[in-house]
DNA sequence: GGATTTATGTCAACACTCCTGACATATTTT
DNA sequence: AAAATATGTCAGGAGTGTTGACATAAATCC
């Protein structure tokens, strides 16, 4: 058990699961509040957070595919289904044929549809940019290095620059 | 619309726009997988996210009130009945008579339900120390800011010294 | 060309979580 | 004694996620 964490003093492990026990607090409350400003919007338009996903992945993936449209989610088809079908039906998303594979059914925002997410982002990031003004210029930095840090590799590698977010530490 | 941001140069709100814009992404992942790591301990109790979190609070405020409970958790009377319901029928949570007020039911985790909320515990604690380790030692302050910042003054009360989370700038 | 795989859609059914509104009981407070 | 509070419960509805099976069209493999 010991050797899982081999060049660190015992206190700085100490540090760190103090730290890590408030963090897993501060995951709660933090993401409830954000996720709380989009889903007064989405309340008005009787649309749910797995609409706003969609919306938000199709949005910022012009022309993406069902298929990956799933990867991304990491929900079943069904699941899926349910949700684009409103979002489709009540014109918020236009689908169109892949034009190279025919199989494909391309997913974009309609104006509607547009329209709806930016304001959904708005709020957002409105929120974001608050706290990124009120807290230390330099947390910024640390924040995101600290959420890319949290995800599966997997995930992480869907952002920027890739570098190993480990090799950029000493100053 | 400008008088938003004050005192700031055009060039640092676009820097904080374009930040803000990519931390919406983010918070989606990094929650997403954080949870996952719980979620997974949990199927295999045949449970779900609102008896974890209903065990967490009751395991780290023991003797808590239903109500507490839920202004806590804001969530509805009858979605906390249901979830307690099946903690306390099997046998993870034990309810108790107020002393003084004897209409209260002071809510307490058994053995066995401590056992499991370590288990939880753990696993999202050791997700966010590797986290913590990999990343710049500084960012965990930034980090921590920065999601206080995020949440409504309401829920950042709960979180120790409450000092203004703005005044700690200015190195 | 015929068999297989792939991309998508859909039907049925079930579980979990959250909500609203109403009503009941015990206990405390006024 | 009356009003307010803490908790529990019944009925019913909506959103989101799951499994498993089945269907169609188009691409791909041999």
């Amino acid at each position: 058990m010991e050797s899982c964490w081999p060049d660190m003093s015992s206190k700085q492990r100490e540090a760190l699961d103090t730290a890590a026990g408030e963090a897993i607090e501060l995951m709660f409350f933090a993401y409830r509040d954000f996720t709380d400003v989009a889903d007064r919007i989405l309340e008005s338009h009787d649309l749910g957070r797995a609409h706003h996903r969609a919306l938000y992945f199709i949005g910022t993936n012009g022309g993406i595919t069902v298929g990956h449209l799933l990867e991304i989610l990491k929900i079943t088809k069904q699941s899926l289904a349910r949700v684009l079908r409103r979002l489709i039906d009540s014109g918020l998303v236009d689908q169109q044929v892949g034009a190279s594979d025919r199989r494909q059914r391309l997913l974009r925002l309609s104006g509607e549809g547009q329209a709806l997410l930016d304001e959904l982002i708005d709020a957002q990031r409105d929120l974001l940019m608050q706290a990124f003004a009120k807290a230390d210029p330099a947390s910024l930095e640390g924040f995101r290095q600290v959420m890319l840090s949290i995800m599966t590799p997997e995930d992480r590698e869907r952002f920027a620059p890739v570098l190993g977010a480990v090799e950029t530490n000493a100053a």
